[in-house]
DNA sequence: GATGAATGAGTATTCATTCAT
DNA sequence: CATGAATGAATACTCATTCAT
């Protein structure tokens, strides 16, 4: 267990410092003190480390998402909305590079439905909430809306982090996603509403 | 010029049928019909092809775009918007593959700013349009504005095309990456008219 | 003991069954139901678990000719040497495989000369029985003629164990095998009687 | 074609002096005095390497064999099957463990039946000259026959190769072989006649 | 007696790139 | 313009073997 923490820590760095195209799994051992070979033995495969790495990645983002909802005790949605966003943009460590690099090797090995997962679980948290709170019933999104919606957040998350933050503040993101998010909620909401 | 174009053609249809992995410089140079030399005579780096055809295809994109929306003789924004994004999605000549790994290979390069400069030019035009007919002035989009929609939209549309369209039509993605921008647009313009 | 026979055990059904290529001893290990570190409890290396099992099967091939020879009380020396040749060809389990790469392994380890023990010994025991029988002294053969006499035999039943055993039934090999040796044999001695 | 036989040339000293284990595609480059990569110009494989060389040498020994056949003009059966026999022995370039290398890689890839080829020409020709010089009929081997006697004279030519010409001199071999052929066949051929 | 975690040395194979022709 | 033969440097992956427990 130990040495798979210290074999995603390495190869963590490295992304980050040396980019994808450097990664070799003799220098994630190196960087982890261990030789070439014991990497094999918790992982069959360069590419499942990655995909690995980012699965758990992945998790801890949604568990930060959660709590993010969780705790937030305002009763108005932006701002819910805001601190899940934040939780998103935050996860992945903060660690630009690895961030994208990870959302990448997830959508090239085909795994990249689950990148999904976030943002589909704060829309539903949100949906839990307002019902609770208003007793509103108005749902769910279409599959093609949530669809939009997800890759547009991740999308937008994906190209912040590998363009370097310089054109656009963490905070000015934050609050734009959000708006986007949420004009886009409010008018799928509202025309479904309407034409039914 | 001629070998270009077959070295263009050779790639796309090597990246859209086997995948950046299987693509090399030799194979390229067989299947456009030369030698692996004379790729070199050209193009002085594998990654100098990618960039290059990337370039060209965003290049054409671009000009399909203004020429959706210079033919669009409707008075509605939002009609004039989904026949721009209607040209966006079906750039690269509809090759989601070779969308795929050429907007990846642009931004692991480092270009990725330049992916938005479609978006850019719908925005722009749809401004001028707008100006032309209604006389009004209104705003331009905040840079981070601007940044988020047109990362939105690239980001969702990479997305479609590494994924696979199987989850969701293009018809439907049309619509909603309208309705998503067409929703942000409007709340951006509102909120911006009546803070000044 | 009990180690060492299910080492033996599982080696065999690996080879057998998956070739030599695909025979390590951590596959050996966990079949055997040990650890990998177990092996080299009891052998030093890869290829003494090769050359112990070869002289184990080597071994028991010739407690089987034996016998079959004392047990058949015919008069008539081919049906006698055909009994001992279809005890060597049923030699090894007749795991065709398994006796390939094991004679292979002798040979490759410089102990191909053990090989002969068993037609040595066949060849020794006729001479004894006939001997007894009627009391004829027939000469030996020359040490090249018996050079000859085992490696031929040795050389079919490996290629037959190798190249499968589809082109000639075993019964077949078992009756031709046992032709040649005779007419061999019966050359060597007429003629060694004659020139004497 | 140069650096095909420079291959093969470096191979074949390789495996002679060292032997197939310590054989790798670098140091067959190395003393062929080009890079690793340009074997793979030429041979898609390691094994390739190992096949293309032994069909060759068998190429070779057959055609040596036939040569010999055909400049016998003895009309004795025996004296021309021995200078085949003996052709069979010289072939594969003397080199010893090569020999044995060669023939147990097609062995191992499957390919035994090829070196079934010499011995079989060896039986056609002399068919054929007898029915020539006598006009006699009596043809034909069964084929466990002819697979019997194939494999034991490779079998024990190979086992000769490997285990050094110490206990055997060439020349012994030679006539003991002539011999074991001769009877063999006579025997066949003769019990052959009786049935029939 | 048994182990399992760790490894170091090894190797086939790939490919972008060059250069003499 | 075009080449094709040659390559050097790189790298994922394997496995016999060890040793502290």
């Amino acid at each position: 267990m130990d040495a798979v923490e210290a074999i995603f820590e390495a190869a963590g760095q490295l992304i980050d410092t040396q980019g994808l195209t450097k990664l070799t799994i003799a220098r994630i051992a190196e960087v982890a003190g261990y030789g070439p070979a014991t990497v094999y033995d918790y992982f069959p495969t360069k590419k499942a480390v990655l995909i690995a790495m980012a699965r758990r990645e992945l998790e801890r983002t949604c568990q930060s998402i959660e709590a993010a909802i969780l705790s937030s005790d305002s009763s108005d949605d932006t701002v819910v909305s805001q601190s899940a966003i934040r939780a998103m943009i935050g996860g992945f460590g903060g660690r630009q590079r690895l961030r994208g690099v990870l959302l990448g090797a997830m959508i090239a090995e085909g795994h990249g439905a689950e990148l999904a997962e976030p943002v589909e679980k704060i829309v539903e948290m949100l949906a839990v909430r307002r019902r609770r709170i208003d007793g509103a019933d108005l749902d769910r999104l279409k599959p093609e809306q949530l669809y939009v919606l997800t890759r547009a957040l991740v999308g937008v998350i994906r190209a912040w982090a590998m363009e370097g933050a310089e054109q656009v503040s963490g905070e000015a993101l934050e609050i734009e996603l959000t708006q986007m998010a949420h004009s886009y909620v409010q008018h799928c909401l509202t025309n479904g509403m309407a034409s039914s």
